[in-house]
DNA sequence: CGCATGGCCCTTA
DNA sequence: TTAAGGGCCATGC
């Protein structure tokens, strides 16, 4: 019955899947593959895939894996295929048993940026419902387990810039490049403060970087400043970015 | 603009 | 128990 239960609620790739569901013991399985950061170990658990990381080569990987989960992995290359379309932004499970409450909190909300799309560290926190916590949103980000499964590289500034990456800063700008995001524009956006924006026949009011959600036309964009403005043309928060509702 | 500063919240040593 | 320090932010020059 709960492998049934399990298999209901698993929402990835079939070979995933079978090679998760197959349970062949404690021991969590990897595979080397490529992705926007050239290769990559990812390894997965019965529960989802557990970690994304580069090492210089096996032997190291299996020992830092180690050493940050306290677990051993063995290479499985059948996975590879069902690994890399997570990588890609295909549905996966993620194990996330590691991660306290608050940086779980981080992490579930990070994964639903879409591709694409950007969003302030600032964002993240009013989000989880910790307004204040703005800085520690960054340190549990610091230490997401599986960077571009969970893209933490979506997550800038709250002036456009782009901020801190794990595996460095160019490469998070360039794969946000990769995802046709202009950070001159972002830039450009956010530069305004206590500004929201709607388009020509949009009910609802968002803040400036919400551009997967609404594409802006730029010849039809309407600005508010302040959400007083916004509300008396009888607009309502824009359901995705969740602009303050009052003052 | 760019830079420095104090503040903030959470984790870790 | 406490203190230090981080993928930040809002201010104030």
């Amino acid at each position: 019955l709960n492998d049934l239960e399990t298999l209901r609620e698993v929402r990835a790739p079939a070979g995933f899947v079978d090679a998760v569901l197959r349970r062949c013991g404690l021991v969590d399985r990897y595979a080397l593959c490529e992705s926007p950061l050239g290769s990559v170990y990812v390894a997965a658990s019965d529960d989802g895939i557990t970690a994304v990381m580069q090492a210089a080569d096996d032997a190291a990987f299996v020992a830092a894996y180690r050493e940050r989960f306290g677990r051993k992995v063995e290479r499985r290359d059948d996975l590879r295929g069902p690994l890399s379309r997570a990588l890609a932004g295909e549905d996966a499970r993620v194990d996330l048993r590691g991660c306290n409450p608050f940086q779980r909190a981080v992490l579930d909300v990070t994964r639903r940026i879409p591709e694409g799309t950007i969003r302030p560290y600032a964002w993240i926190a009013r989000e989880i419902g910790k307004p204040g916590a703005v800085r520690a949103v960054g340190t549990a980000l610091a230490k997401n387990p599986v960077p571009l499964v969970i893209p933490c590289h979506r997550v800038v500034r709250s002036d456009g810039s782009c901020g801190e990456y794990a595996f460095g800063a160019p490469l998070k700008v360039s794969l946000l490049q990769g995802e046709n995001v202009d950070l001159g524009e972002v830039r450009a956006r956010m530069s305004e403060r206590d500004v929201f924006w709607s388009g020509e026949d949009d009910e609802s009011y968002c803040y400036p970087f919400c551009f997967a959600a609404r594409p802006f036309r730029p010849e039809s964009i309407r600005k508010f400043h302040g959400i007083a403005e916004a509300h008396a043309h009888g607009l309502t928060p824009c359901p995705t970015c969740h602009p303050p509702l009052a003052a």
